[in-house]
DNA sequence: CCCTTTGTTGGTAGCGCTACCATGATTGCG
DNA sequence: CGCAATCATGGTAGCGCTACCAACAAAGGG
């Protein structure tokens, strides 16, 4: 019985490689994966074999074979959203020298997603997973924790890990904000925020603690939407404060689109910023320094977040688990113009 | 010789859901993928099997087997760019109801490192790939018409496809961005260009030609930079050219990013927008309405275009190419404040 | 009533690679 | 100089799935 033509039209496979070599298809393997465990001659000879067939591993013949596949699983709630788009950036250049290839899923912040995209990628054996955020439901905890390969949690840091983490604390970053503005003399002090989703939260409980620190809270103050961000609702949210609370005299956003739409609108009903209104955001994005007046914002660490997060995951991986399971890269407070009131 | 022990950690495999369903592998591996060539009987006492064994197909078996992975490869030169992001959205959205996976390469407008991507990629034999622009190396040229799958090049359309194309003119969007701009009365509009790839050259080339003819073109209008884009670009390109020609009295640029970098400048050098100086930017992001004043800009069909491309792709897998193989999209000159003067 | 045609089901043999074990060669040691 | 320990290499048997073909039943057609 013939063997049946290729099926895969003809690229050259492993052992084509060795027999043009003249070895054993295990060693020119070997040869690729752990190159210090053939001799330098052999070597040399599969590698010419190799380069002159154009010889490439399949992939998918390597997962099948070792029951791993070399794809680091990413799930992220957003891919347009510019702090996610960092994060992945990240990611992508720290495992761009490897073997390793990404598998991105983008959860839409829905928690039933997320369980689905795990299973999906759960099916292909990953080597390692970096999910967004600590507030996984039971279910996708429950695969995470099945999963026999490293886990990173991103972008927040939180008790209970389910492996490793590597992120910030929103609830400090949304305090120290707030913090700075009622230090520099604002007092009615809103709260923009859009999405809401858990790390909203606890950038909203951190101005809440700075605020009812100060015996300035007042629930009026806190607009809030489970509308996705953009720059035209910061101004939207930016005029039902302002009618909600005349008095206003300061807005903390949840991030810095929304505070962009805040200091559109100020410059479009001549609002004097910081004089009449402070700003602060959050991320500080490259816009947020050069904008006129410039914004105050928290510098968080979205591309630092995803190399460190592959960092973590490539050193468990070669077996030399991290002796930091949980890394927190902080944030920094960049005091700029719009909260830099000319009387203090 | 009794079997190795499980090596993949004792997930269900298919002759699993065959064994409880008393059929043969063969026809569970049907059921899944052509229901309606299995018997009604037969299918609902697979379907139960698998959701009792909580079974899901290993895609590398798969692909290893059938010689196809179910997967698109992708291919941009940015991830951070939010024309890109967009582009990448549209395309996880149109592929997250099948059974298609993406792979996405970041080439960061590297040709060599477009031709590695490729290499790889294809060494998975993927189901269909998405290149960005129409100006590939001679070898990835090659990689690509000999891939056995649909290829759809994006963002912009041109002579001789590879085989499927979907974008629209950069330099139509140029030539009417700058057109409009000499119609309103603007005659010292220079040219503000960032990281000048292959579209930002068609986009200036569009503006030349419009600038050439009304007897308008002048080279010192024109300020461009390898540098990637930036709103701070945007700031220090426009005063690099405000420098060179003191008359300037518009400035069209490459990108959205430049242009709101531009519109701060002038606040904060009390520049009058649009008397003293006009803007027009390129893509319409969110923010150029919302602006203060509101930015003109060519509005570019992003996610459309990631839809449009996986929709091609399909159609061509599943047998049916599309009549016309190249797509354009077309462009929307969206006029606003920033190019309104008072008197015309 | 026999013979094709159509439709449903299953067996066999791989896809390209690597885990596991076996082999032989070399080394080190008493 | 014999024997265990180490090293380099190769053979065999799958990994989990599907292409291909065979088998068989049911349905028509003469």
């Amino acid at each position: 019985m013939r063997p049946r033509s290729r099926r895969g039209g003809g690229r050259p496979t492993i052992s084509d490689v060795a027999r043009l070599a003249g070895v054993g298809a295990i060693t020119v393997s070997r040869a690729l994966r752990q190159p210090e465990r053939v001799s330098e001659s052999l070597r040399t000879q599969i590698e010419r074999a190799v380069s002159e067939l154009g010889y490439v591993p399949d992939p998918n013949a390597r997962a099948l074979a070792s029951a791993r596949a070399e794809v680091f699983g990413v799930l992220v709630p957003s891919l347009t959203n510019n702090v996610f788009a960092e994060v992945v950036r990240g990611i992508y250049d720290s495992l761009s020298d490897g073997p390793f290839r990404v598998q991105l899923g983008n959860t839409h912040y829905s928690g039933l997603e997320e369980e689905r995209l795990l299973q999906v990628f759960l099916s292909q054996r990953p080597a390692a997973l970096i999910v967004s955020g600590i507030d996984q439901t039971p279910t996708a905890r429950r695969f995470l924790e099945e999963a026999d390969c490293p886990v990173v949690q991103i972008m927040e840091t939180g008790p209970d890990p389910i492996d490793m983490m590597v992120g910030f604390s929103h609830f400090d970053g949304g305090h120290a904000a707030t913090a700075h503005m009622i230090e520099v003399g604002y007092r009615r002090i809103g709260f923009l925020g859009a999405r809401m989703d858990p790390r909203s939260q606890r950038r909203l409980a951190g101005y809440r603690a700075a605020m009812e620190a100060a015996e300035l809270y007042d629930p009026r103050l806190v607009t809030t939407t489970p509308v996705p961000s953009s720059v035209s609702l910061g101004r939207d949210l930016f005029r039902h404060a302002l009618a909600k609370v005349p008095t206003l005299d300061g807005v903390f956003c949840n991030n810095d689109d929304l505070s962009l739409g805040v200091l559109f609108e100020c410059h479009r009903a001549s609002i004097e910023v910081p004089q009449t209104i402070g700003i602060s955001g959050f991320n500080d994005l490259d816009m947020m320094q050069v904008a006129f007046p410039s914004v105050t914002s928290v510098r968080t660490p979205r591309y630092e977040i995803g190399r460190q997060a592959v960092a973590m995951a490539k050193a468990a991986i070669s077996g030399t688990r991290p002796e930091l399971l949980t890394v927190d890269l902080g944030y920094e407070l960049k005091v700029r113009e719009s909260t830099t009131r000319p009387k203090s």
